[in-house]
DNA sequence: ACCTGAACACCGTTCAAGT
DNA sequence: ACCTGAACACCGTTCAAGT
């Protein structure tokens, strides 16, 4: 399973915390990923990590830029389907956007987590986030050239687009709606952002 | 200033405590809110706050509430002032729960903190927030009746509606949009959603 | 009724020391 | 180069004891 020699006790040990942290978060929520448990986890010392990352928070951005990684994955699938099914491609990420938070909440929790605000301090979290951000402005500006959309700043478009979509999945996930059914929101929220953004074309 | 007279130490431990809890969070961001630091800042041992909080959580679950509330009377208040200047309600409401997020970040992420999301536990806070929810839904009635919102579920709309400002809202906290002017992006998507809502007549 | 002080099990973080 | 163990300053929480 590991083909590189191991230089100490762990072929990759910055690998093998970063496993753990996943599963802490997927299992026990957000507040069980300290450090010392992660270490616990992968049957090393305390103090091990810090050789892989400065700090908790570090470990905690690396956690988000996996998070990332995997919704933009589920984003870009989700769009290539929406193409090969000629359905439209910007309802299509709202509704895997929303998809994706339902189903790792966890990751949705770090990806979005205070403590990383500053983007500044975590330069390939930042990266990831934003290339998520031009998938969305790319497809807005495409919509708009098929005449599907709107015509207006693209970038405005995409964040108002991706609002509606963040603040539902928030919303959910934070039992704002206890009465709701998730499904059902997300659906009627996509279809309001689809009203919102189409091209008007006669009345009623 | 205190009426009561002081049972102990202080007139009423309990506020006093909230009040410190509050202004953590705004001069230190809402890692710094740990009972035993507010503890220290109201110079009571770190025991004391048991005797009005079950644990950490509830004093968070507090915090938050207080934060509902101050946010409910901010919508309150541009309702009204939207009715007195014959404005748009909906987009009163709008604009200002995202200045009100940016006013009071720290009081927004508590708010919406994940620790909270089982709100079976904090009746209170439940309560609150469901008021504020209810404002929503109320308004968005209110313009279906004066033909200003298309027909339509009211609920369904108001969540819309309110994933929309609330996600703007978040994403500008989180530090989403770096290259960007808050308020102009919160004014983009406030028209985005007028827009969306909007009863639609003639072409364009 | 309300608060204190000691105690326990956890943290994050540092650092000399080991291999 | 990579990991360990002891140490320090912090937590949340409990509980007997004080007023």
């Amino acid at each position: 399973m590991r083909a590189r020699k191991q230089p100490y006790h762990h072929g990759d040990l910055r690998r093998s915390l970063l496993e753990a942290a996943l599963q802490l978060i997927d299992e026990q929520g957000v507040a069980a990923l300290t450090l010392r448990a992660v270490a616990r986890r992968v049957g090393v010392s305390h103090a091990a990590p810090y050789r892989h990352f400065n700090d908790r928070e570090s470990l905690v951005a690396a956690v988000a830029e996996e998070g990332f990684r995997g919704m933009l994955a589920a984003l870009q699938a989700a769009a290539e389907r929406a193409a090969r099914n000629k359905a439209d491609g910007l309802t299509a990420l709202g509704v895997a956007y929303v998809e994706y938070a339902l189903a790792h909440p966890s990751a949705l929790r770090v990806m979005f987590a205070t403590e990383l605000a500053d983007r500044a301090r975590y330069p390939a979290l930042a990266a990831v986030s934003s290339v998520t951000h031009d998938v969305l402005v790319q497809r807005v500006s495409e919509a708009q050239a098929a005449g599907r959309v709107v015509a207006g700043d693209p970038q405005e478009l995409a964040f108002a687009a991706w609002s509606m979509v963040h603040g539902c999945a928030m919303l959910l996930l934070d039992g704002q709606m206890p009465d709701a059914v998730p499904r059902d929101l997300a659906k009627a929220v996509t279809r309001c952002l689809e009203l919102g953004l189409a091209v008007r074309k006669g009345a009623k």
